[in-house]
DNA sequence: ACAATCATTTCAAACGTTTGCGGAACTATT
DNA sequence: AATAGTTCCGCAAACGTTTGAAATGATTGT
């Protein structure tokens, strides 16, 4: 009508009667008489009266709104866990505000304090790498609002968590190579102090336990970017007993793990067979098309939206949960040979 | 303290003052005597008082949030558009509330609903495939909200938009490939409703006929998938003149057809060069790596945003500016050949 | 001494909504 | 005719904040 949205009060203006008269007529409270119903309704869907969320949310002290920090928005693996995060939370009833911490601590405060000030009624979070201190988090506990972590998890606080089944994805990885043939298994691994990076050499390190083969300490190999791979992957090439599988830490790593091989004469998958990790686009890019574990982001999001919302809308006191997440071997060409040595 | 965020009335009852004086102390209204003033700021200081964003907006009608809404998070390309808005609307004091349309028209308005009701002050969209009819950006604008455009935009509206110069970086990438020898060069071509399927191809004519050379209509095709082009693509090869040059729509495609190129035994870029468009990872993990149109995403997402604030905070009734960001040729392996035939 | 001036503080309304309680106007019961 | 019971509606408070206007108390001027 005039200007911005239709008011409660202006349709109660219009017809003469209270505000609260309006309010109750739309919630179909019993004290108002059909008629008036009627009319109130009427008015309301011909002037497409929407409450107005923020007024709601100060009213209820709830804001609908979920809040959620990512390391980074440009990875692929992150955008699909948003992707899920949003659509659930969006058939929910729920709205998403986000940040990104950039991978800094810093940047993570501000944040969360952020998130705090716009009164959000839950956040998720997957941890930058800088995140070293954790008092930030408690801070939210401090407010009362509930909290999720995904991906990289925080073990420091209590809370619900999802997380990936990496080291039973990288254990599969592994065995699927040393299935195919492969004895002398190079892993290009991730940081340490990362639990992803620990994790999947944890899987490297317990397929060749359970399958009874000995684990050469030379074939794990600190090696997460492409340009380290430009690096270290030539050397390992020219070893006396050159590899015959890499398992790596990434697909980047593993894509360029496998142009350096071609490069080098040899031929994936009838010299070196090759499996990645968090398959996406990349693994099918690649020629041959890379062999990669899925991790299943969308439906980490979801899951991560599930686990908030139930605890907002349920139980609030209930034991914290942690949910995995299966992860799953997608065998593409870069991992299947036909000329099987054993 | 108690529970949830501390108030200002809190503080005005510890230190038995009225709210409105602790309001005005923490804005430092000229009324309020520095012994009040120091008193109330200490005391906010130690009980970390942050003012509530819902009781603000609901006061002023500003919610300080923008609204946004892509067709999918989960595209690199999108991401850094993200990312890119994020990053400036944190720094402005914004904060961001994004919607997916997932390329469908019903989600796309339902999503403008959305984000009406929650009182945004303004809303950045990059539409969706399927939306052939705009009556739901009309409601933005009646209901008095600054609305931005960027990358697919819709003529029908007029607004501020922000567009990537595709002609241009189309053109540019052909001419290159026409200088470095290439006489026959294939376009594969996105869809032609799309307008960036259209710039594009509009780049590759423009290029032939800026340098005075024919364009041969049987050498435009239409094929933006991997899979569309590892049918399409061998048939190519298999021609009596055969092409030497392929400038792709974007890099998920050029990086299929470089694939079928090698497989088929002939070289990149020996034999063949080639450009993709949309310059992001891809480009660095094919072998050779693959020259392309860098769109400046981030760039894109900052200048949408700056637009917008542009309007919120500046003078409303500007008219409208259309911002166009320059795209970049990255020129890398795929498309240096030493062995020049002119 | 009384008003005018000043510094400092509080009041009250407003933003849009919800909801318990009280009230008016009926109808029904005695 | 008085009481009790219905039915329908409005009042007012509340959520947390801002802000112009009004109030308070003290000081100054004549």
């Amino acid at each position: 009508m005039n200007k911005g949205q239709v008011t409660i009060t202006d349709i109660a203006r219009e017809l003469g009667i209270s505000p609260s008269t309006v309010s109750k007529a739309l919630h179909g409270h019993p004290d108002i008489s059909v008629s008036t119903k009627v009319a109130v309704r009427d008015l309301a869907e011909k002037w497409n009266y929407k409450p107005d969320q923020i007024a709601l949310s100060l009213q209820s002290g709830l804001s609908k709104i979920i809040g959620v920090i990512v390391p980074e928005i440009v990875h692929y693996f992150f955008s699909t866990v948003i992707s899920g995060i949003e659509d659930l939370a969006h058939d929910s009833g729920y709205h998403v505000m986000f940040c990104q911490s950039n991978e800094s601590y810093e940047r993570e405060v501000k944040s969360v304090n952020t998130l705090l000030s716009c009164r959000v009624d839950g956040i998720l979070v997957s941890l930058s790498k800088g995140t070293h201190e954790f008092d930030h988090f408690n801070k939210i506990r401090r407010n009362g609002i509930p909290l999720v972590f995904f991906d990289r998890i925080c073990c420091e606080i209590e809370t619900d968590r999802v997380v990936v089944d990496d080291e039973a994805g990288a254990c599969e990885a592994v065995k699927h190579l040393i299935n195919s043939g492969c004895r002398n298994i190079v892993h290009l691994s991730g940081p340490q102090y990362l639990q992803i990076g620990k994790n999947r050499k944890e899987g490297y390190l317990r397929a060749h336990d359970e399958l009874n083969l000995p684990v050469d300490n030379n074939n794990i190999i600190r090696c997460d970017t492409p340009e380290e791979t430009r690096l270290v992957v030539p050397e390992l090439l020219k070893r006396a007993n050159r590899p015959d599988g890499f398992f790596a830490v990434n697909d980047l790593t593993a894509a360029a793990a496998m142009s350096v091989i071609k490069e080098s004469g040899l031929r994936v998958p009838e010299d070196i067979l090759l499996v990645g990790f968090t398959s996406g686009m990349i693994s099918d890019i690649t020629s041959p098309t890379l062999s990669s574990v899925e991790q299943h982001g969308y439906q980490m999001g979801r899951e991560a939206v599930r686990l908030l919302i139930d605890r907002l809308e349920k139980n609030r006191e209930s034991p914290y949960q942690t949910v995995v997440i299966k992860t799953e071997l997608v065998v593409k060409e870069s991992s299947v040979c036909c000329n099987n040595k054993y």
